[in-house]
DNA sequence: TTTCGTAGCACAACAGCGTTATGGAACGCC
DNA sequence: GGCGTTCCATAACGCTGTTGTGCTACGAAA
């Protein structure tokens, strides 16, 4: 009584060579047999490891928060806190342009094909905003906001930073209404909706362009592997990937996020 | 050298099957086979036309345009522009909810699936938002609202209610932070941050969610196709449809929308 | 070390997909 | 009536996700 054990090689091969069909070459790329010829294996690779191709796409929307949440932590905290999350907005809508197809998979709906995320998959997502939340908890405690709910603050910051990015992707903000200059009159206008001083956010937000600015301007020249960011190294975080030990990629710890894939229940 | 014409009802008929699919079962009952049989042709039907499936899908988004028009005109003004605003983005909202399928297709990305929108589709839709734009005009009008770019806040409105829409959808919003909390909060907020006054702004608002509530009860009781909206009976403006005439559902007009449907070009 | 049960996974097949070649039938003009 | 043109039904093509079948590699027990 010991079985077969599924190489744990496979499994990370097929989420990086899923998610680099999808970034490269869009989502008509992404079949069973095109992922399973380019890692080299079998289709039915895909059913030992994940269960459907739809579990597959599954996990590849984790990885793109995962890359959310790495962009988000990233982030030094300052004595600005405004500012602060002024830079996470920058760095949410950054990482959406950046990811964009992981982006439409992660928020675009199932939107056709009949791809289904779980309540899990989102639940995992949310967890992305706890940075966002306990930098308005930063921002109340500095007076900068009255005391409220910030849970809601961050979700009036997601929900308003994710519809630029949406219709951005989708290609319905053009000139004279660009995403740029939306996106930097939302910013202001979001820090006094929820009870900032028109001139101090403006000061934040203007701040906040220069630390981003800095911030891409160190990913594109500082470590090798940050322009084109290496996928599925977390995919088992009990066994060390060889490739590791380039960038803080992986060791998100994000709760319980480890999940099962159990190919039986549907 | 006079050709056979194709039956415009079959056309009409296919849109109106497709989008019933799109509704009633959603996106994995959209196949050209599906649509075909239900209708009672066969799918060469589809490609006589529309060219394609991608094509047909186009002309469904086209009709969440419609629909979303006329939501929105279907508001009468008010000596507060204000309330007349947070009512257009209700109804928006409202739109999006009821016809979630079409709005998925209108704005989720193509994610997976590979299908697309064209640019003349987007600025279809683009062309919904000039009621927004008008509406933002009176606010300045009537010194609610400071003298700026009337279509920028009309914007700003659109991006922030596609925003909580588009996450209500993919169901990201849950408890604490709702759709509707969050959709409230955000109103005032948005108005506020274009340059209302806190006090106005919300009492506005409040005077919209009774007005909201009247327009949503007075559809569901009143005219009796509002329940179930028959679709497509807009597809060729030029034939006037024999099942027409009981709800203002034609006759938008917007700019140059009537588009050709030629399948040579691709 | 041999044995053996379990499970990974390659191969081939299945139903369904979007699309297209083929050809008969219907239509509007000469 | 004849004719040119186009609609559209049938059948086929290559593709898809998925699943049966069976070989084989593995790991613990003997």
């Amino acid at each position: 009584m010991s079985p077969r054990r599924p190489d744990p090689t496979t499994r990370a091969a097929l989420i990086e060579t899923a998610a680099r069909l999808l970034s490269e070459e869009g989502p008509r790329a992404l079949s069973t047999r095109r992922v399973a010829t380019e890692t080299g294996c079998s289709t039915m690779a895909v059913y030992t490891h994940f269960g459907s191709m739809n579990d597959l796409v599954r996990e590849i929307a984790r990885e793109g928060f995962a890359r959310l949440e790495t962009y988000l932590t990233s982030l030094d905290t300052t004595d600005d806190p405004v500012a602060d999350m002024a830079v996470l907005g920058r760095l949410y809508r950054h990482n959406a342009m950046t990811n964009a197809h992981l982006y439409e998979v992660m928020f675009g709906g199932s939107s056709l094909s009949g791809f289904q995320l779980t309540d899990e998959d989102r639940q995992y997502g949310r967890y992305t905003l706890a940075n966002v939340v306990h930098c308005a908890q930063r921002c109340i405690a500095a007076g900068r906001f009255p005391a409220g709910d910030a849970e809601l603050v961050a979700h009036q910051m997601w929900t308003t930073v994710h519809g630029i990015a949406s219709l951005e992707l989708g290609r319905y903000l053009v000139e004279p209404c660009t995403g740029d200059r939306l996106f930097e009159s939302q910013l202001v206008g979001l820090m006094v909706s929820v009870g900032d001083e028109g001139g101090a956010a403006a000061g934040s937000v203007e701040v906040s362009a220069k630390r981003f600015a800095e911030l891409v301007g160190a990913e594109n020249s500082g470590c090798a592997s940050a322009r084109a960011p290496s996928i599925a190294l977390r995919a088992r975080p009990q066994s060390p990937p060889a490739t590791a030990g380039r960038c803080p990629q992986d060791g998100l710890d994000l709760a319980d996020a480890s999940a099962k894939f159990s190919p039986s229940g549907d």
